[in-house]
DNA sequence: GTATGGCGGTTGTTCGTGCAACCATGCGGT
DNA sequence: ACCGCATGGTTGCACGAACAACCGCCATAC
């Protein structure tokens, strides 16, 4: 490995060219705008930031709309603690309630209450005509499909990376 | 197509199809997973977070290594004063120094040390050789233009409606 | 039965960031 | 020259999230 100190050997220079460079940069830049514009949105029409509306959108789907906290911590990429004061806020306002889990008393759910349902669909429409307008509109069909299967073939590395806490469940 | 292209219940009632869904939420999870493995990886190789690195890399980037404060949010995506903050904390360090502008006394520019500098080079090679094994080892020559290209077409509209601040500089 | 280790969830603390309010400076009009 | 008003930057404050330490409960071994 001739360890060209300068220039423009990419991979062992750890220089990124010019397509790398709009891809990986690309990605960062969007993410942060997006999502800043999408929370901003989202907080100012229905008063519920956007990770709160990920925690509500995850149990909707969610079978009986309810999900133990860390499975819920996961899906949404948040700290265990992280997602307890966020569980707390969303109990609080009424959108969820905890119960306990008869199988495993340490255990617990985060259940969709009726309003936190009605808020959902509420929020759910304005986000979601959102994301078309700012990102999906933008994209063809096969560009759909390209982001996908990228998305999917980063993401288990990734996720390992992360190893969001450690929560094995 | 059995499922149509565009089908069941699209925009209208704001759903989601599946690709969309996937090209959405992908980009969620894997923003939020890369960010915080690189950023754990930065912070714990070089005490320095990916926030701080990239002002780091814009300064390195900008002609005479300095940028004006405003430049710099806009190149970060933070708020004028978030990025206040995060200067204080690198002029703390010593990688950055704030010098006054001498055609606009307002101003301040942002400026690499050569620490600031030396310590920018060390972090890049293992941020970026991060990077590729993490993210960009999982992409084929087209789909990094894809990438490109469509970050291109969303970035505009994105930048605008998040309006970071105001800053129009 | 009791002891040990692992897991699920909550709490104390700290840190980074946004918003709003605030100077100070620049710029245009009159 | 003066006055308003926009602009660049910094500060007070509040909030959301991570980390580490903790407690209670499960599972297994003895």
């Amino acid at each position: 490995m001739s360890t060209t100190t300068t220039i423009p050997s990419p991979a062992e220079t750890g220089t990124l060219d010019e397509r790398e460079l709009r891809a990986w940069r690309g990605l960062l830049r969007v993410h942060a705008s997006l999502s800043k514009a999408l929370d901003a949105e989202l907080d100012r029409e229905h008063g519920l930031p956007l990770t709160s509306y990920e925690v509500l959108l995850y149990l909707a789907e969610a079978e009986g709309e309810k999900m133990r906290m860390c499975d819920l911590a996961s899906s949404v990429i948040l700290s265990r603690s992280g997602l307890t004061r966020l569980v707390d806020r969303l109990e609080r306002d009424g959108l969820l309630v905890r119960e306990s889990c008869a199988s495993d008393a340490r255990g617990a759910f985060a259940k969709l209450t009726p309003a936190g349902h009605e808020k959902l669909t509420a929020a759910r429409a304005t986000h979601l005509s959102s994301v078309r307008t700012l990102f999906l509109a933008h994209l063809g069909a096969e560009e759909l499909e390209v982001l996908g299967s990228v998305w999917d073939r980063v993401l288990p590395g990734a996720a390992g990376a992360a190893a969001v806490d450690d929560c094995g469940c």
